[in-house]
DNA sequence: CGACACTTTGAAGACGATCAACGCCGGTGG
DNA sequence: CCACCGGCGTTGATCGTCTTCAAAGTGTCG
């Protein structure tokens, strides 16, 4: 079960893309499966930097903890994606964010040197280089957006990717996290997201509950995400489009 | 004159870290020099990506427009420093900034394949990574700042790390950009920047028209910056030890 | 049923953006 | 040499937005 559940998702990492099968099988070697269960650390913030990590199944919360305590979210990681790279390749001794488990997870363990070797492969420091880019793209569009865009807006921008990377029909889908874990993934207070999340039915974004329903990609106008300063190249408007006829 | 500057340049390029002097000059062949006036651009925000840039001197603003006609700076290039490299990467075939000249600037210009055929050199592929890596996190902290911090915080931040970076005395120093840049970059208006400046007299950082004077870094506590949340291990506040004692 | 986590709502306050006006220079042209 | 202009920086007043604090509503699970 576990062995199937690995060779799935390494099928799909884009971490590995271009790399056969038997070479693949050989680096997943020195992996370790790990079970996390909810609320669980990986690591906390500012803990020695020791190890890689490949999430096979449920979603991690990546933190941060400010001076005064409060614990934010930098990004939230879901199955095929990796945490703790940057930590590595900066050769920090400590990590720069914590890992919490937002639901029970598995994860797939390697020591930091592992991928420090990997990476002498063209193809792989080729693959890393390319979502790390792209990874970048989104941080300074993200960054961006709070300094032009109002609450609303960025959680409308923020439910198309959502719903554009895990493959949600746009008609209708659940939210796949707690409003409290987006609010802080977005950088806002609870309440906050509350309040713009009800002020989205006017802007073609229908919200019940959990439940997110985006009709009207006419409507979307306004809703510059993370592709949209590309002339005429936001795959994710495209792929909503797609989804929506 | 250029040759001297280029091997200068080329001399402390991270990218070239750990290249010999041979190869690097080989790769720096297919380079050309281009000279920009200030208020140039290199390219625009959306223009097609066909070429890769080493700074030799000078500054580069990096640019997006907003759909509403502002123009944003994403990040200041300067000496050293490369541009393109994540849109080259990312293999995307439109820029998703634009880089325009803040003084009169020099640049070495490689096609974009270049930099493609170079990152399959293994060390080369891991200088970029790292220096990426430190970038990401760079963002991701900015990013937080601007959630949690109030103005005359991230000004605070940004001018202890601006000290550091330029190699500048923290006991006095001038401002190398204009205010309305600089604000800019922190993603405040002018009006805000200027007002955030007046008030950090009270904690240490000393301001006269561009003239800044740093010297209580013991007032400095509550300027958390890039690395502070990695327990004691704060390479900027660090060096602005070093360069008070 | 009751405890608890999560969400929503309301009212107050703080903060930054915006608009308008002014002072300060460096450059241009008469 | 002086008058005018435009870019830049500051200052003041106002407005909208987000945070904060408080409280009540909703759901789930023991």
């Amino acid at each position: 079960m576990p062995d199937k559940l690995v060779a799935e998702v390494a099928e799909k990492l884009a971490l590995f893309a271009g790399i056969n099968a038997d070479d693949r099988n050989s680096m997943l070697q020195e992996g370790r499966l790990r079970y996390v269960t909810r609320g669980e650390y990986l690591f906390h913030n500012g803990d020695p930097v020791s190890r890689f990590y490949i999430v096979c199944s449920g979603s991690m919360r990546l933190t941060r903890e400010t001076p005064d305590g409060k614990e934010l979210t930098t990004d939230i990681t879901c199955r095929g994606k990796t945490i703790g790279k940057f930590d590595i390749l900066k050769s920090f001794r400590h990590h720069s964010t914590g890992a919490c488990a937002i639901d029970d997870a598995v994860v797939l363990e390697f020591p930091s040197i592992w991928l420090k070797n990997i990476v002498r492969n063209p193809i792989i420091a080729l693959n890393i280089l390319s979502s790390t880019s792209q990874y970048v793209h989104m941080l300074e569009i993200e960054s961006e957006q709070k300094s032009t865009m109002g609450v609303a807006q960025r959680i409308g921008c923020f439910l198309q990717r959502l719903c554009v990377m895990y493959d949600l029909d746009p008609r209708g889908f659940e939210l796949p996290y707690s409003k409290a874990l987006i609010a802080s993934r977005l950088g806002m207070e609870p309440e906050t997201f509350s309040r713009g999340l009800a002020t989205l039915g006017q802007r073609g974004i229908k919200v019940n509950n959990a439940r997110i329903t985006i009709s009207d990609i006419e409507a979307l106008g306004d809703f510059v995400c993370d592709h949209c300063s590309l002339a005429g190249e936001c795959v994710t408007h495209r792929k909503l489009a797609d989804g929506l006829s």
